[in-house]
DNA sequence: TCTCTGTGTGTACATTCGTTCACAGAATGT
DNA sequence: ACATTCTGTGAACGAATGTACACACAGAGA
């Protein structure tokens, strides 16, 4: 009652509706579901507020989008530093990393998972995006390390998008779990492993393999 | 306003209910945003007539699941019967049985897609142990053809989970596209085609290379 | 210093929501 | 034939929702 009313600063409470919004999901509920007057409610503001910074949840929505692409970049930056080389821990080492972001950034990636097949359009097709993106980098860094050398950029580009699919899926397992219970966070961290390796077993034999198919 | 009020068949209502829900997810509205009065509206019938069938909306979320479960049951057996000996088609042949599925019953992958992050831990757990079924079955399916007879029982049934993850993640990409774009459904039956013989591949070389990776 | 613009507040209203209740007509078992 | 049970109806409620409007006050530019 003392320092309501007042401005603080500029974007202040665009952020605390979003940050509210994401917490909200965090929290099990669906973004779809969610009402202007739930999320003004717990970001502790009246109403009226959110339209000065949102046309409506689809907006709202777009910009976590937005925001989710730089938790995505903040997460490949920091594997590009710590994974170089491309031996056999390269895969291990890269699931570690991700698994970490997801527990720090959980409600971001719930939010994600959700988005995938969500009401907005828009929001769909960003998030996709994000993963077209991903997966495009990806490709990059592999080329950059000399790993697959032997596979077309289109079929590189086709493992890289299997890849991030997978992990995107693993998203759905990991945010079934509680965030501190490890034996299930780890059992998912393995499986999600071997599936990894599996792919790229499976690209390393890739064109004979494809031959052997096409050729019949 | 002539037969109105009349009870036609027990269980009508009923079905009407849910095939309203579906109708209304399928028209791209999410499920978890869906309200009591909006599915009754759609199936043409007053409000109260809801409690007659179900608790809630979850409660009808779960008898879905049990359709779906149904659904997926029937694109088992047809693959079972059109796809018998296992040569470089039988990929190519169970894609398609699945894309024709999937278009048969728009809606019903549409709510699978959705559960699958939904906001009702019980519909998403009844999902996952669909999906989990079906791993189990096509592991048996494979070992009876004499697939991938190489490969222990836990690396078959981990190949088969990331086949129907990867099967599933096509959900989202099918449910992007207008039912009628040929184009794009042949573009996304291709590429989750080569996906699969991506994983295919790695699982025929799986033992060998999994030794290389952890005998270093 | 003064005005203007941006941002948050409070009030208000029509609409929609979930849920309850008493009632009516068809089906079912005896 | 009759009582019971099941299923759908209509009216009604209190609560929550989206959105509009007028107002208040802080900071920026003159």
């Amino acid at each position: 009652m003392t320092d309501r009313k007042k401005r603080r600063k500029p974007g202040e409470t665009r952020e605390k509706l979003m940050e509210s919004a994401l917490t909200l999901v965090g929290k099990g509920r669906h973004y779809a579901s969610l009402g202007i007057r739930e999320v003004t409610r717990q970001a502790g503001v009246v109403p009226t507020s959110f339209y000065r910074n949102f046309r409506n949840m689809d907006d709202l929505g777009l910009e976590l989008v937005d925001q989710l692409g730089l938790v995505l970049r903040r997460m490949m930056r920091e594997a590009r530093i710590n994974v170089v080389q491309a031996d056999e821990r390269l895969i291990e080492e890269s699931v570690d990393i991700f698994i970490r972001h997801v527990e720090a950034n959980r409600d971001f990636f719930f939010f994600m998972a959700q988005g995938l097949a969500g009401e907005s359009r828009a929001v769909q097709d960003g998030i996709r995006s994000e993963m077209r993106y991903f997966a495009t980098e990806l490709a990059n860094d592999l080329r950059r390390m000399g790993v697959m050398s032997h596979l077309g950029d289109a079929d590189l580009e086709l493992t890289c998008d299997l890849v991030v699919r997978t992990v995107a899926f693993s998203f759905t397992d990991l945010l079934g779990v509680s965030p501190d219970d490890d034996a299930q966070i780890q059992q998912i961290r393995d499986r999600t492993t071997r599936f990894l390796q599996l792919i790229f077993i499976g690209a390393e034999h890739w064109e004979s393999g494809r031959k052997a198919k096409e050729g019949v």
